[in-house]
DNA sequence: CTATCGATGTCGTCG
DNA sequence: CGACGACGTCGATAG
């Protein structure tokens, strides 16, 4: 990721046509090249942007830009759409550049956290035996959902999900791998858990190893306001 | 404005609840106070964010935290709602701070506006014979966009819109409904005109005896180019 | 102030 | 890939 700080102005045409006038800014150009023009307030959304696919060509003004201040032209162009964003650089006040990977992106705790904490609760659900060891089990790569120990005491780790799909018995295998390279850990056995569950899902599962488990989550809620009621 | 480029995790809690998971990100921290969290791709939506009126307050992590490699944690709390973000910065690599001023702002130049007056300009698209009545033609539910006179002198009442989808359907089939009761006006046919028709809005357009036009945005402004340029 | 509507909406899900 | 609905929607405007 580029992020430039900069007296520019900008005009866009695609959709509609718009135009800022000149002023400092930070240009945030990202991997994929997309680019943000983001002012000092306001909400997340920047005064002015590019979407990917895009690409990013810096050009030299024309004499009668160069004439008003400008130094240098950004010209960027959507790659799917005539969506077209250029920027006047009539200053660049720091230019810098970092490593940024790949992101993991934002997991939502919806009904997959109520999901969380009802099985937490009730984790006989799991099987006889079963006892939690705690919900959010930090790994190097993200939380595990719940660690348990099954009646035997060794370590299982359940991935929890609203709709159980390929990817998520890929984030569980992903954890069962690193956690099993840990001695105290090992062995550790995996649970796929979700309200519903593919097909797909459930055969990479199941060759894996992992146990899926399909979760009631009405049931779980009605034992919830039951035991909550008794006691 | 403060950029701060950092390996992060961060959780939020407000409208829903969600995590991230640790990884290396751009922090934008505006004058405002409001606090962007950005990976290296995707739109211009941060992955996480805390919006003005906010305060940012930095807090020593908890000895659990500590062990798990957080340097420092950002909470970030909204003034008005019990929204709150909080970042776990695990190595800050790069910390920023610029002078923005204030922004006069994005300018844009209207599309629907701009297409209801290019079509006023240009009725002959709408077929041969047809004369502009007036734009924004009032009625006792808002204004018709354009209402003209087709080549036998009936009524023609037209919406206007970017993208044609089934609310400006239903929207304009008010318009005509009521105009019909009117004798002086009545038969009052309608146009719905479109720089895109979705199927489902041409279909229940068309079942409800509403012609479809589609604009050529561009077509129309290069044919007023040319207009201003011959007279 | 609230209600409503448009957006360069963006983002997921499903067919 | 395109349609459809939800969104931590945001933001402007009318009442």
């Amino acid at each position: 990721m580029r992020v430039v700080i900069a007296r520019c102005a900008a005009r866009y045409t695609g959709r509609l046509s718009a135009h800022l006038p000149l002023a400092t800014r930070a240009i945030m150009v990202k991997a994929d090249g997309s680019v943000l023009l983001h002012s000092d307030g306001g909400s997340y959304k920047p005064l002015n942007w590019m979407s990917p696919p895009c690409t990013m060509r810096e050009v030299a003004p024309e004499p009668e830009a160069s004439e008003r201040g400008v130094a240098l032209v950004w010209v960027v162009q959507h790659q799917k759409s005539d969506d077209r964003l250029e920027i006047d650089l009539h200053e660049v006040l720091s230019d810098t550049e970092h490593e940024l990977g790949v992101d993991p992106g934002l997991v939502k705790d919806g009904v997959e956290a109520h999901l969380q904490e009802l099985l937490a609760e009730q984790v006989s659900l799991l099987g006889d035996g079963y006892t939690l060891v705690r919900r959010e089990f930090p790994t190097a790569i993200g939380p595990v959902d719940i660690m348990a120990k099954d009646a035997n005491g060794a370590s299982v780790a359940i991935e929890i999900k609203r709709r159980g799909e390929i990817d998520g018995v890929e984030q569980l295998t992903r954890y069962l791998e690193l956690l099993n390279r840990d001695p105290l850990l090992a062995p550790v056995s995996g649970v796929f858990a979700a309200q519903e569950i593919k097909p797909q899902a459930r055969v990479l599962a199941e060759d894996r190893g992992i146990r899926c488990l399909l979760l009631d989550y009405e049931g779980m809620r009605g034992a919830e306001d039951l035991s909550t009621r008794l006691f």
